[in-house]
DNA sequence: CCACCTTCCGAACGATCGTTAGGTTTCCTA
DNA sequence: TAGGAAACCTAACGATCGTTCGGAAGGTGG
């Protein structure tokens, strides 16, 4: 793919993101672009192919994050480990991260039965976690894992609209991991 | 209002919810009330108006939702009722609490400031339970209440895209409410 | 019975939409 | 140095956008 090409999907990434797909017009694309709408055609097909790379870019994103995870050790490790690489993505690829969780649904036909596959393939793997961690005893034994899931997984898929970046976002998915797993309960109450 | 106006009103909330705001054009709610499109303006001077009606309606269900929790008793209660009502307004306005949550942001001038100003509210509300419960040593006085209110309200908030109307609402607020409360970890390794 | 109000129709408005096509510039390479 | 690919321009396409307007039903209250 050509460097003005890569270029492109970076403004599209960008605009989607602040002004949604079908807020975003050709021509606002070619203005960020410095060049003629007609232009644009030169690199593209239309401009669902640009929500289509720009959603499937943020698939590879999480799913590379869940790869780095290590498939050994504590569960709670893992867990914390998925939430840091969860919410690095989003803070370092935001405008990526928020057409991944909020614009994808302008997708049509097969791209979009495959991008919901793969979406819902990630929040298997972020799911078997939290079975694992139950099933190995690391977790409550009486632990509901679906719901935990749930829970974890809208906090930070709702953490785009929140999150920027350059701040301690490391921190952060910690917090939410002691807090996961801990909960805020005072002592004396327990 | 009329009739007629309040079912245009409940036409646009569903669709903006399903294909966003920008996705739904006047021709597409003039079908939804059966009648052509030049029609629609004896009720609205525009389109936005029906925009800022909707979110308007989510605002005020939200916050009625707070304004129906006890501002007495224990905390920890009144947090779970907090999530009960949030997600109550979610499973039964489902089209409304959609827009109040995601099609808002296409809102322009002063109605989007005033909408902003309303959302924070509501967050601050919100977060004002985590930070009392601290104070009265309900809950773990090292609590970082602000992060703890941000992972209760980012779960809740992302309950529009899986919420369905017509589940046991209640009993997964409640179950959320106690694993935000008691955690997931194993009692062994505590 | 007439006047009015609500609701809708039918047709059109200018603007903008995504896309196409033919021609031009620029630059690398064979 | 000729050829070709990549990138862009200019102009236009038909479609659709949100909105306006004059007139016509239909029912309600004076």
């Amino acid at each position: 793919m050509s460097a003005r090409r890569t270029e492109l999907t970076r403004a599209a990434a960008r605009l989607f993101a602040e002004k949604g797909y079908h807020g975003t017009s050709v021509g606002d694309l070619a203005e960020a672009m410095g060049v003629q709408k007609g232009s644009l055609y030169a690199h593209i097909e239309s401009k669902a192919d640009l929500l289509w790379e720009v959603a499937r870019e943020g698939s590879a994103a999480f799913h590379d994050a869940l790869d780095a995870v290590p498939e050994e050790g504590p569960v709670v490790e893992r867990i914390r480990a998925a939430l840091r690489g969860h919410l690095r993505v989003v803070a370092e690829q935001l405008d990526v991260a928020t057409v991944f969780v909020r614009e994808w649904r302008y997708l049509e036909g097969e791209r979009r039965d495959e991008f919901v596959a793969e979406r819902r393939r990630y929040e298997e793997r972020f799911r078997a976690l939290f079975r694992e961690g139950r099933e190995l005893g690391e977790l409550r034994t009486d632990l509901d894992d679906a719901t935990a899931a749930l829970l974890a997984l809208s906090a930070v898929n709702w953490a785009y609209t929140w999150l920027r970046p350059g701040g301690e976002t490391d921190e952060l998915a910690d917090r939410f991991t002691a807090l996961l797993l801990d909960g805020m309960r005072g002592y004396a109450s327990r």
